[in-house]
Formats: structure tokens, C-alpha cells, sequence
DNA sequence: CCCATTTGTAAAGAATTTGTAACATTTTTG
DNA sequence: CAAAAATGTTACAAATTCTTTACAAATGGG
């Protein structure tokens, strides 16, 4: 939500025509929008503005929708991407790929279809939009930015470690299932086991707690999950 | 929740196939489930056992999925709904999105991104109507954080002591069987003695209880269960 | 295309929880 | 009041859950 009461959304399409319908009619529904040409374009806006929602076309110059989704899912970023294909048959090839979008669109289209969709989708991943930041013990870590540190020491922190710390932050205090996490964290298009969850946890703990036998921000909740307290 | 930790499902859809094995995964996801054959009957299923969740197919006879959904809504029934659609109908999808469904998935669909979306929806809209915390003598329990103290010293519950409590705490005042615990705390994929029930009722006694010779929160009605009084 | 990093899995070992049995105590019933 | 039934206690082995370590497959960058 950006610090506002207003969802901004990316648009990353070079055809000109759709996407300034695209942007008029988002517009017309109140939300805030910037566009980008190509998918290099696109990631340089994500990076700097992150948006809320992402659409990405797939036939774009220089950096095609599914490598950008590829990589935006890569860096760490969550934020809900909605592909749009040329055909419906394409749709059904790039199902297969598992690229991380949350929904997938063929061309052509009906604007109130689309404008259904981006509804769904904000209603649906407005969880971890709240955090942009948190700092515990002499660890802080910045969502927006990618950064994290520890005394003032650069941290590397994996793209996954970042969401799966966000996402615990977002819950603060409260216990959280592996299997939310899976399905929070990791997204409906990969279902690795909760193991998965337990290595991930264990790797984070190694780089933002003191002791790492004992922990003092991710908690273990026996029979139950995990739990962040700062 | 239905008063207890397990969810009951609603599936309305006239694919018998489809319809079996959806009620074979969700209930081997640990939900109850019920289902109905057309949208008329979905709409009596809803009304009478007020289901946690309602998953409708688009296409039925009678009544489509489009109608139903919305009359659930005109009743001013909120309950969460995933709409099936087939992959070409897109247009349901959006009239549905419009009636309130809260997600939608085209067919074919993969089972595990079905569950996954059955989990996150019950997550997201099922936190309220639940007991979340405890206050009774000089104990303060914390069901969502896991957390229990007494006289600010931390009380260590292990999961299943906390859902019997949180169990016993939701009915307080009732008295409970030990049958009805064995089905609601236990579940119904494993099969302990009421005995077992004993037991662990006496292990949270001692945690909780200021002298276990004579319980003041947890109290035995000789002949029937036990019932909770804060 | 190769290299460094990240990621998912598997397996072994440690830790915790859980069900049950055996025995003690209390309550009910005849 | 005695016998029977129900409940409370204690202890322990089995089962479950968690951590750690190691490794191979993917991924992205040069």
C-alpha cells in the first residue's frame, strides 16, 4: 500500500497502445501506476518503487515477462505478478514452467476481467506489504532495500531468507505453521516438503543469531511451527 | 471452525469424479467435509451446517456456481468461496470475482494448489470467532503466540496441552466428554484410549493448577468429563 | 560454458512428546 | 460398608518432531 491508502501497480509492456489503456483504466479504479517498456526497465522500476502489484507482458524486447518474473522472484521479491500471454495456449506452456506469477492472463483480454483479477490478487497478499523494515538484537535488515547488517557488518542474506524472514516479522509474536510458510513464502506453484521449511529457518539462525543454540528471535514451537520475536 | 479445530468444507459440484476426490484430499488434509450435487443443494448444505469454506463449481445444473455464490452472499453469509471454472469460461471468473467469491481456480487444476489455496483462505479469514488468549488465577495463556506464564514465570505446554485447554477454555463453563475430546483435540486419524485423555488432563493440572489436590480450573464431573471455570 | 551461490532433499542423531500400563485413590452403588 | 467403577499418579518405551550435516540439482553471472 505505500505508505497510503493506494496500491501502486507496474505495468511492464512495450506495446504502447494496451499499456496506456492499461494505465488509464487502473486509474480510473484509483490505483497509482508506472509503467516500463522492457523487462530491464520493469526491474529497475520494481526495484525502485515496489509496487504493489506487478503485470508483466511476455513478449517484451531485451528482456522477456517470464525471465523477469524469474529473476524478480529471485532477488526475493513477493509481490504478486500477473502475466499476460498472446494466447491462451501459451498460457497452458508457461503453467508449466513454475516462474512464481500468481496469475496468468491471455490475450485478448476484457479489461473488467483484468481489473477483477488485480482486485483478487491485492485482497489476497496484503499479509507482509506492511513491513518494510525491523531490527532486533544488533541485526537490522531493510525489506525494501535488500540490506541487512549485524553491527554494522553486511549481511548476505538469500532471497529466500529475506521473504521468509519478512513474513515471520509480519507475524510477530505469533506462531506460524510450516505450512503456511510453504504456502506464503514459497507460493501455490512449488511444494517442496516442510523439511525445506526447517533448513531454511536453521540457515537463518546461523546468520542473525548470537548463539545459534540458542535462539533468541526465531523460536521453535515445538509440534506447532516458528515464531519471531524481536 | 465450528467450535473446534477442525474446519468443515463444503464442495458443491455435480462431477461425481472430481467431487470424490476432492472430499478424499481435503479429508485427508484433516478438514470435515460435506457435499452437494447442484447449487440448490450447496445452498441447503450452507444453511444448515454452516460451512468454514464453500469451494463451487461454476458449471452445475439447476443452479450454477455464478448464481449460488451470489445468493450465499445476498443472504449476507461471508463464508470464504473458491469458484472452479473451466479454463476457457473467463468471463464467469470475473462475474464471480464480482459476486464475492474470494478466489478462483481454472480447471485442470493440481490438487496441492488447491490445498494450498483451501489453507490460506482459512487462514486468512478464519482468525476471528476463535479464543486467542486466557486469563484464570495467576495464569495468562496465549494461544496464538504458544505462550503461557504464571505469575509471569513461563509455563511450558506442550501443543497438545494447548489445544485441549484452548478446547476446554472455547466450551468454558460446558462440560466436555472425553469422547468429544478424543474427536476434537485428537482428530479422527488416530485412536488413543480416553484414558489418554486422563492423562494429559492431569499433566495440564499440574502446570496450571495451584494445588492439583483440588483443581480450581479444570474440574472432573465424575461419570461424565471435565468441564473449565475460569 | 564454467563457476559460485542458492536451494531442496535425505539421513542420522538429539530432543521432546505421547500413549499406555500398572498401581493408587476416590467416588458411586448396591 | 464393601465391591465395583471411575479417576488420578507415576514411570517408561515408542513415536514424533527437530536439528545438523552433507550433497546434488538448479540458477545467474561472468
Amino acid at each position: 500500500m505505500n505508505n497510503s491508502g493506494v496500491s501502486l501497480i507496474a505495468v511492464v509492456d512495450d506495446d504502447e497502445s494496451l499499456s496506456r489503456s492499461l494505465m488509464l483504466n487502473l486509474e480510473t479504479e484509483g490505483y497509482k501506476v508506472m509503467t516500463a517498456k522492457d523487462g530491464e526497465e520493469g526491474l529497475e522500476v520494481v526495484h525502485n518503487h515496489n509496487p504493489d502489484l506487478i503485470i508483466l507482458d511476455v513478449m517484451m524486447p531485451k528482456k522477456d515477462g517470464l525471465q523477469t518474473c524469474k529473476e524478480i522472484r529471485n532477488v526475493g521479491i513477493s509481490t504478486p505478478i500477473i502475466l499476460l500471454t498472446a494466447r491462451s495456449a501459451e498460457v497452458d506452456r508457461v503453467l508449466g514452467l513454475d516462474l512464481g506469477a500468481d496469475d496468468y492472463l491471455a490475450k485478448p483480454f476484457g479489461m473488467p476481467e483484468l481489473l477483477a483479477r488485480v482486485r483478487a490478487l491485492l485482497r489476497r497478499t496484503q499479509v507482509t506489504n506492511q513491513v518494510d523494515q525491523v531490527n532486533f538484537g544488533d541485526v537490522a535488515v531493510d525489506f525494501k532495500a535488500y540490506k541487512a547488517e549485524r553491527n554494522s557488518e553486511p549481511l548476505e542474506l538469500s532471497a529466500r531468507e529475506y521473504r521468509l524472514l519478512k513474513y515471520l516479522v509480519a507475524k510477530e509474536g505469533a506462531v506460524v505453521t510450516r505450512d503456511e510458510l510453504l504456502d506464503e513464502v514459497w507460493g501455490y506453484n512449488s511444494y517442496p516438503s516442510t523439511r525445506t521449511v526447517d533448513n531454511h529457518i536453521a540457515r537463518l539462525r546461523q546468520k542473525i543469531e548470537l548463539d545459534v543454540d540458542t535462539p533468541k528471535h526465531i523460536l521453535t514451537v515445538h509440534g506447532v511451527g516458528y515464531k519471531f520475536v524481536a
